[in-house]
DNA sequence: AGCACGCCGACT
DNA sequence: GTCGGCGTGCTC
């Protein structure tokens, strides 16, 4: 971090350090006498100040001034935020060096390991450190810290677990874990039991167990109870308590963070209190628990009082203490991708992980990514799956209901519901509650001109107009929300809309009529009663949108999806591996077909995604997909490196790129979005995709860095953001 | 990011 | 004649 301005600097300057610092330190009063340079990191966003910046660290902060602590200095005129990040013997900087202000706090809150993988995400997303720190430290709250402060230190130095001498270890849990057996030293109860029907499951745990840190790409199957992922993982993070080292778990969501604790509870290991912490703890990491919890639960995982972390994203940076495992739960789900810069994923930190902390690494998922695929590809890990026989077993039974398959049932096939489907809704609820999957929230969310059927467009921005709630709801805009009370068509003139596709609360209406008496329950972001955790096992339709699919204790007895074309439609290069995901995550929420479980997919849908479905085939639909993106030269077969604003202002920083043999680059081209139209042409955005082979990866990344850095330095108007290797791409 | 220095237009 | 625009450069 400090060596590619070092060696140059420290010979141009041609001046001894000793005599550099004795002459800079008599004006400014005692200076520490071991290690008197500090090396900081300044909180300051321009890509060329991502470097570090040395300060003399005066004597009366020599013992508080350690390596990790939050520290405040002179920079230029102000004083800014920054992170001390090394103590030195000698200054690489020519010039006169400063004292630092003051050190903020004494907790050394960004620890060698974490620093390393924020350096490495960091130059992985062409993006400046301090961003990344931004996400991987929480901010200071100063009563937690007192509080914790005051608290005595209660983790020993080694934790009991680690007390079964290591080869032998190997053979005595080897054991444990092939029968259940409750540790009798630390109240974690080892078990395999959510992993036997995975080949390499079991093997995968007694790593763990003996101290081993193995990468696993982990492709799940639908359970309920003990079979649940949620234990699957509990077992894993249990397994790596008993060989003494702490462990990760990083979800999508708050809800599945809800999961994992409760999970975790059952394996013996419960949340840590300020209070009373024995044996192994967890603590919860979720950036929406408030920044008190969230700084106290930091601080816990930090002194290693808490040996567990679960939480969403910006946990996969926390400071667990001897981190054995790493875990990243459904690295497809759009929750894992940061939507700030520098857009980094949580699966890339994760696997990051694997390499600074040494910690064995397991990516599940009920599906499986394009870049874990790559990852099994590459070696990097194993692929822990069941074998056809098990996936039948503890699978529903899927089917496509497309209009060939329709076909007998005349022109009711092409119905939104075709007669198959009721009579698939029919049947299930006779047997408990069915789930109904909708790709789009609210009543109308596209509406057309009754005459001429174009799709009915905002006035001003010219985005689609959708219906919200109810019928006879106003149109409004889906990019601006004005709302069209006197709509007229733009194309032919009429006044009259119908509608295009149909929405779950109009969908939950249609099925409330047709099913008097049984329970209709809607979840999702807009419903009245928000997105729902659970429901009961009682018979009724749960009518969900993407993602805000409630569970179901004793499963779904039958689950339709619904639109199934427009899970497909979308001109974006992830939409199977996005449909499919959509579909699998709903439909592990059936029981087996033996028990009765039943989902049907409505609608013409690419055929390769659905026939995985069908199939339930998640690993080849990847490998499929994977080889296409091969012969595409689509991330993440290859790196790219989208570069995205105001045209001159892209044109400049393509045009300094120093890149690598063999990179192309492709564009610009115009981007549309909800205000394209509000824009002059000087506004509009474009986009320029750099695309590079993976071995050069790492050095497109660098030379786009810098060329951003050469545009903060010289303050180039307009805007620009760069993504590496985007989810959405032209 | 801030704040300096520095070289060209309309104003007391 | 100056006050002030924001184009480069620097900050340990």
């Amino acid at each position: 971090m400090t060596d590619e301005a070092g060696g140059e600097q420290l010979t141009l300057a041609g001046m001894p350090a000793g005599r550099r610092r004795r002459q800079t330190s008599h004006a400014e009063g005692a200076v520490a006498a071991d290690r008197p340079v500090a090396q900081v990191y300044i909180d300051l966003p321009p890509l060329h100040l991502d470097h570090t910046f040395e300060y003399l660290v005066p004597a009366s902060m020599d013992t508080a001034a350690q390596r990790g602590t939050r520290v405040k200095a002179r920079f230029g005129a102000q004083d800014v935020d920054g992170v001390l990040v090394a103590r030195t013997e000698e200054a690489a900087y020519a010039g006169r060096l400063v004292p630092l202000r003051r050190v903020v706090s004494p907790v050394p809150v960004l620890t060698p390991v974490v620093l390393r993988l924020a350096r490495l995400i960091a130059d992985r997303y062409a993006g400046s450190l301090v961003d990344v720190l931004r996400l991987a430290i929480p901010p200071r709250h100063a009563r937690v810290e007192a509080e914790h402060a005051a608290r005595p230190t209660v983790s020993s130095s080694v934790s009991p677990e680690a007390a079964l001498p290591t080869d032998t270890a190997t053979e005595v849990v080897a054991d444990a874990v092939a029968r259940d057996f409750p540790t009798a030293t630390t109240g974690v109860t080892l078990s395999s039991a959510a992993w036997t029907d995975y080949r390499g499951g079991t093997a995968f745990l007694q790593h763990l167990v003996a101290g081993r840190s193995p990468h696993a790409v982990w492709t799940a199957l639908p359970g309920a109870g003990t079979d649940r992922w949620a234990y699957a993982i509990a077992q894993a993070v249990a397994a790596t308590a008993v060989s003494g080292r702490g462990a990760l778990v990083v979800l999508p969501s708050a809800r599945d963070v809800d999961e994992i604790a409760g999970a975790l509870v059952d394996v013996g290991i419960g949340p840590w209190e300020p209070s009373e912490s024995s044996g192994t703890r967890y603590v919860r990491l979720v950036a929406d628990d408030g920044p008190a919890p969230r700084y106290r639960a930091f601080l816990a995982a930090l002194r290693g009082d808490a040996r567990v972390v679960i939480g969403t994203r910006s946990a996969a940076f926390a400071p667990v203490r001897d981190l054995g495992l790493a875990v990243c739960w459904d690295d497809r789900d759009e929750l894992h991708q940061e939507p700030r810069a520098p857009y980094l994923h949580a699966r890339e930190v994760v696997v990051g992980r694997g390499d600074v902390d040494g910690c064995a690494v397991l990516l599940g998922s009920v599906t499986r990514s394009t870049a874990a695929q790559q990852l099994v590809e590459q070696g990097w890990g194993h692929a822990v799956e069941a074998d056809r026989g098990t996936v039948r077993r503890r699978t529903p039974r899927v089917r496509a209901l497309t209009s060939i398959e329709l076909a007998r049932e005349g022109p009711a096939a092409a119905a939104r519901l075709p007669g198959e489907v009721w009579r698939v809704l029919r049947s299930g609820l006779e047997r408990g509650p069915v789930l109904v999957q909708v790709p789009r929230a609210g009543y109308v969310p596209v509406v057309a001109c009754s005459r001429c059927r174009s799709v009915a467009r905002c006035v001003t921005c010219h985005g689609p107009l959708g219906v919200r709630h109810h019928q006879g709801g106003t149109p409004e805009c889906t990019w601006c929300g004005r709302l069209a009370s006197s709509w007229r068509c733009g194309v032919c003139g009429a006044g009259t809309l119908r509608a295009v596709t149909v929405g779950s609360e109009r969908t939950a209406e249609e099925l409330g009529r047709a099913f008097p008496g049984v329970p209709v329950r809607l979840s999702g972001a807009g419903a009245p009663s928000g997105v729902l955790a659970e429901v009961p096992d009682r018979p009724a339709l749960v009518v969900a949108t993407i993602g805000a699919e409630p569970r179901c204790p004793g499963g779904y007895s039958a689950a339709a999806l619904l639109d199934a074309a427009t899970s497909t439609s979308r001109p974006s290069l992830q939409v199977g591996e996005q449909a499919l995901h959509r579909w699998l995550a709903a439909a592990s929420l059936v029981r087996p077909a033996h028990a009765g479980g039943v989902v049907v997919l409505v609608g013409d849908a690419a055929p390769g995604p659905t026939q995985a479905l069908v199939r339930w085939d998640p690993a080849g639909f990847a490998a499929r997909e994977l080889a296409e993106r091969r012969e595409l030269r689509l991330p993440p077969a290859v790196r790219v490196a989208a570069i995205t604003g105001t045209r001159d202002a892209v044109e400049a920083v393509v045009a300094r790129l120093d890149l690598p043999g063999g990179a192309e680059v492709l564009g610009p081209v115009a981007v549309d979005g909800p205000t394209t139209l509000e824009l002059s042409p000087l506004e509009q955005e474009v986009r320029t995709v750099v695309r590079a082979q993976l071995v050069d990866a790492d050095a497109l990344s660098r030379a786009v860095k810098a060329s951003m850095a050469t545009r903060s330095a010289r303050r180039e108007s307009g805007t620009v953001r760069v993504q590496i290797d985007p989810t959405e791409l032209m």
